[in-house]
RNA sequence: GUCUCCUUCGUCUAGUGGUUAGGACACCGGGUUUUCAUCCCGGCAACGGGGGUUCAAUUCCCCCAGGAGAUACCA
């Protein structure tokens, strides 16, 4: 039987790491498989529901390049492929569960619910949930609700005792108690809509998913999904239990973490190939040694058999290290393209650019990529190319161990160096500065540090030579000279 | 509170009944270099604790501790 499995995302928020995660686990497994890969939206909570998350769904999958093989924009054989158009199949289930005695109405209120929850919480009672008080209501009792207009809930009966097993790939056997389960989950919502449960257990079966990975927050709820599969006599799916992602302190990965959502990376100058290769690798490894995968590698080398049981932390260093390692992998064609939206951002490109800024841009891309870890550094790191920057501190121009006299007369001295640059190349240029430092007792790196800050207004740059050349030389003399002109 | 899952360097991990417990990030040194970065070399650093089983346990079993997750008319 061919593999089919799903992502099955509640448009209610942006795409974030986990999520992603989770999918990108999904995707490669399919793929490794030969299987199929199929998008369901899962929107049933009409509270939360939003559009613009969904358009992030679409933007974030399309950005990290992941095509489902099924879904509401594809189609497909099992569709439609969004819960809320699927409206009719739940509630059919859902009646027919209570004509069979599994599943029961429920008028309780909201206050009521509140009400136990906080006393169960208040006295640590041992019992926590639904005290099932409809569970058993007469017919008189349900019509008197009925009759006062009372919008029920649908409740399943979990039954009051034995015990559910269910086996998960890489946890093994996981049992649990009838009575430890969540007492009676509603399978309806009062606005009619199904919850996850109901929901995904019916569309998991007609959609013919073979195989369901999800993060391990969803274990507890395994042994109830279980319960439903048998109650309509259906065969489970098989189960894989994803290690959770965590942040720094252990806790479930949120946004007081740091960036969660995949649109502040894209914003943040990350590249797909980085993210995907840092994310499959928090749960799962390959082998030893190996560590640098790409969707394709990925889309053949994953297993499950390599799944990691406990809970990683997310480690945004080592991204930003990943995402260093895959800018530099690029060509300077490839580099140009990424980085000209974050110039134009800040209006220091045109859209498109003019030539003399295509051509800067050029000269810019060999200088500045062994520099970037994100696509976005290019905007600090080339800003003295495009804004003023005489506000640094003249401090800045004093190299360590000089005086201000001493690093006037080393502006003095350098600028017919760098006034020549036109017609020498980086390296008589360097040669130049070399024979000055002999002759003029300065150190080389004395020498160049206060002419790098008057031109750039920063100790930290790409190579002098090669900035000034983008600069432009008569830009640079101006710079160097107003310096000079600080003391 | 209750239930469940998890436990190798700070982090991600590899690994085996007998290994100097391997790699990567981070960090710290050193080298290359006009600063920075890149790159290269080196260093630091781990089997949570206690019982067993065994000639031998990081590895198998049990207990404990710690961490996490779930306990919603959210998924």
């Amino acid at each position: 039987m061919s593999v089919r499995v799903r992502y099955a995302p509640s448009p209610t928020g942006l795409q974030h790491i986990g999520g992603v995660r989770t999918a990108l686990f999904n995707y490669f497994f399919a793929k490794s498989q030969g299987g199929e890969f199929i998008l369901r939206i899962e929107d049933t909570d009409r509270e939360r529901y939003s559009d613009e998350s969904l358009q992030d769904l679409y933007d974030t999958f399309k950005w990290l390049g992941i095509e489902w093989d099924e879904g509401p924009d594809k189609g497909g054989e099992y569709g439609p492929y969004v819960q809320s158009e699927r409206f009719g199949l739940y509630t059919k289930y859902a009646e027919q569960l209570i004509s069979e005695g599994k599943a029961y109405k429920c008028y309780c209120s909201s206050e009521r619910l509140d009400a136990l929850r906080a006393e169960q919480q208040k006295d640590k009672k041992s019992q926590q949930g639904y005290d099932r008080h409809c569970r058993d209501l007469t017919d008189e009792q349900r019509a008197e609700f009925e009759a006062q207009g009372v919008k029920p809930v649908i409740r399943f009966k979990i039954p009051l005792d034995g015990k559910t097993v269910f086996h998960d790939v890489l946890l093994g056997d996981v049992k649990r108690k009838n009575t430890d389960i969540s007492p009676d989950p509603i399978l309806i919502k009062s606005d009619g809509f199904p919850t996850y449960h109901l929901a995904n257990i019916i569309d998991d079966h007609y959609m013919k998913i073979t195989h369901i990975m999800r993060a391990q927050e969803w274990l507890p709820s395994g042994p109830l999904h279980i319960l439903l599969y048998q109650a309509f006599e259906w065969e489970p799916p098989i189960y894989c239990h994803l290690p959770m992602v965590m942040g720094k302190d252990g806790q479930k990965l949120s946004k007081r973490h740091g960036s969660t959502s995949l649109k502040d990376f894209i914003s943040g100058g990350y590249l797909p190939e980085a993210i995907i290769n840092y994310i499959s690798l928090i749960g799962w490894a390959y082998d030893d040694s190996r560590e640098f995968f790409e969707k394709a590698d990925l889309e053949k080398l994953f297993e499950l058999e390599k799944l990691n049981k406990a809970p990683g932390v997310f480690d945004y260093k080592k991204l930003d290290w990943f995402n260093g390692q895959y800018i530099r992998k690029l060509t300077d064609d490839a580099l140009k393209e990424k980085i000209i939206p974050y110039l134009a951002d800040t209006g220091n490109l045109e859209t498109p650019p003019t030539s003399a800024q295509d051509k800067m841009l050029d000269g810019m891309i060999p200088i500045i990529k062994e520099r970037l870890k994100l696509l976005s550094d290019v905007v600090p790191m080339t800003a003295f190319l495009f804004s003023d920057i005489s506000g640094y501190d003249v401090a800045d121009l004093i190299p360590k161990k000089q005086d201000e006299a001493g690093t006037k007369k080393i502006l003095e001295i350098g600028r017919p160096i760098i006034a020549q640059l036109n017609e020498q190349s980086d390296e008589e240029l360097e040669e130049k500065f070399k024979a000055l430092s002999e002759e003029s007792g300065f150190k080389l790196g004395d020498l160049l540090s206060p002419l790098r800050v008057a031109v750039t207004g920063s100790r930290v740059s790409p190579p002098l030579f090669a900035s000034i050349r983008l600069l432009g030389l008569e830009a640079a003399l101006e710079r160097i000279d107003a310096a000079i002109a600080r003391f």
